[in-house]
DNA sequence: TATGAATGAGAGTTCATTCAT
DNA sequence: TATGAATGAACTCTCATTCAT
């Protein structure tokens, strides 16, 4: 994903490496930062400057206000993973397989950044609620992929057909989920990808027939 | 749970019948339905006095700030739940029926009150980060039931005695939780009863040997 | 006029003499002396707030922003002065008698309120340009007044039948209106009531036959 | 006028043909434009740089700030007009001949830049007031050739001798300028210049004898 | 000369909370 | 107990101006 131009900025060919690029990730890592720290609402714009080390009004030249700000931090590290997940299950053929590969992306992207892991469990959430449908999109990309393998699992025969596909994505989901929620929560940080397995293993053997 | 006198009351002894019990519920009442329609940060004192035909500065009579009246409304409403839950629990002999029950009860509960159930999947994770460790106790407490029945299940020898019993309620929990989140955010309004049994279904397969 | 309910109160039924009222015209006073002092963009809503010794937050109970601050001084102004106007010229019968006395009554109305006439002068203009036609409701009203003067002299035969209606009704406006200007502008602040009957009679000679 | 170097050069003799003036004639262009369009407050200097194809920044090179560009922009209109009535007006030798000539000049230059129009009307008047006493000279200049003319005609015996010079000579003007403000604020776009005589015809037989 | 990304002071506005009634 | 007008701290966002390139 390429750093986009200041907002504001004509278009202009430059020779030299341009630096705004690094101010806009700079400025998408502290408001990471700085939701996961204190949550959007309490969190000021000025706070993300400051973290950014920029100006508050910087931050206006490369998001059109505070939402907008939050959204593409979210969306772009959702994305991020997103392309990483599809890339990786491509390469896996059991449904079975995907989904244990999947709960250890999972478990491990976030718990290699813990951060990201709280605006995802805690901004997410309500993002999805209140703000545009654009990231509900992300989460139905991810179930998509969840709710794929679960079916070529039953067609295959390998998981039980009586169950129903959005339910058990739910399963899947919500028991990865709130292992993260539990580790975000919890003060020993335990590597989080060390229970991937544990997890997968419970809901496959719920799958299986 | 009692309603409590205004804070503020001098001491005086009343012969009326409490109207002011009525208020006191009204205002919870109104704060957990703004609150699930805005969200916490994004809804108004005034909002919530509004929709409990109150003025503005009533609610302080009742509560000391805008979080005491979040922290309060998720409390009692959490309070009421598990007073049923262990009551519920304490007539079940085994392990495996306990959280069926619990499945049952926490979907039941949560689908019957839709708004009840945003204001828990949305601002309690909030508060849980942010706001007094009170609001953790409760998840504790809902935690303990689960862990409990699981163990039990464990010695019992019904359940599989290698699982993690903190992850497995992970598991459990995350499972009925995001059907909730699923449901909420859901436009159909399925009677979320209803998957019950499917959820409790593939974790139980799952945690059996 | 009335002063009006705070914006955001509910109606209530009060026994006791309201304040507010007090604080109400307060503003609007306050608004027109620092319009007239800074003008609209340069004062601050704070300054206005300080010059009625009322906090920055109450302007907004009455008003929505400070452009509708504006256009209320503004309009409030206006529309006792067309009032007044109004019952006044009715009881004149020659059109001459009443140009007449329209230029006295503008010309003393300001005359007595400096501040009012800066305001009128300079920031009517603006908003007859940029903001709603409201406004602009209350120069169509006084110049109606102007021309049906105008009309009847004309139909009486005093008044030069070959002039454009619109146009006479223009330098008579523009007269008295530029006397207020050079007024407001002068440093030496003579009576500006007294050019009254010069610059009518200036005017009166040009339109009578 | 000439357009001077941009403030910040450096000393440096320069054989190719000069482009600065190019873009110095076209910002002030561009401010006449955006201010008529927006107002001197509301618009931005970024849109007067857009609307000249220029840079932000190299309006700075050419004027101190903002307000220096109304100014100049305002001046450099004004000088114009100033000189070419100052020219026109020495060929004529009846003073009545001199005020209709005036009056057709200010008429027919305005009406033939409408933008100009607005912005004098409009920001000239605000400018007067608060800004450098600078712009006030000009009125003062363009007053100077009225008051002329009247006390020319009154010596002559043409005019009323018993009418106060100054009172007469802000009917002149008052009348031509309301003409400008009602055909600016007008839909219709008339030819501005088509009510030069009547306006002269009702001042002028005010004045005279 | 020219650019435009960056700055940061400062504005309007909101709203949790108070307190006189 | 109850009210709601009043408060003012604190927020987001804008935009004139600067300066490294």
């Amino acid at each position: 994903m390429r750093a986009p131009e200041p907002r504001r900025s004509r278009i202009k060919i430059s020779h030299k490496p341009r630096v705004s690029g690094d101010k806009y990730q700079r400025i998408l890592d502290a408001a990471i930062s700085v939701f996961a720290e204190k949550g959007f609402y309490v969190a000021r714009v000025s706070d993300v400057a400051e973290r950014a080390s920029v100006a508050d009004g910087t931050i206006y030249l490369y998001f059109r206000n505070k939402e907008e700000l939050l959204m593409t931090a979210i969306n772009s590290a959702f994305a991020a993973f997103m392309s990483r997940a599809r890339t990786e299950l491509e390469a896996i053929a059991s449904p079975a397989g995907k989904l244990r590969r999947l709960a250890l992306l999972h478990l491990e992207t976030l718990g290699s950044n813990r951060e990201l892991a709280i605006v995802l469990q805690m901004e997410l959430r309500q993002s999805v609620r209140f703000l545009v449908p654009f990231s509900q999109q992300h989460m139905v990309e991810y179930f998509g992929l969840v709710r794929a393998a679960i079916a070529e699992g039953q067609k295959q025969g390998v998981f039980r057909s009586e169950l129903h596909e959005k339910i058990a994505a739910n399963c899947f989901f919500g028991a990865i989920d709130e292992m993260v929620t539990s580790w975000v929560l919890d003060e020993t940080f335990y590597p989080l990808s060390d229970v991937a397995d544990s997890v997968a293993d419970i809901i496959l053997s719920g799958l299986e027939r």
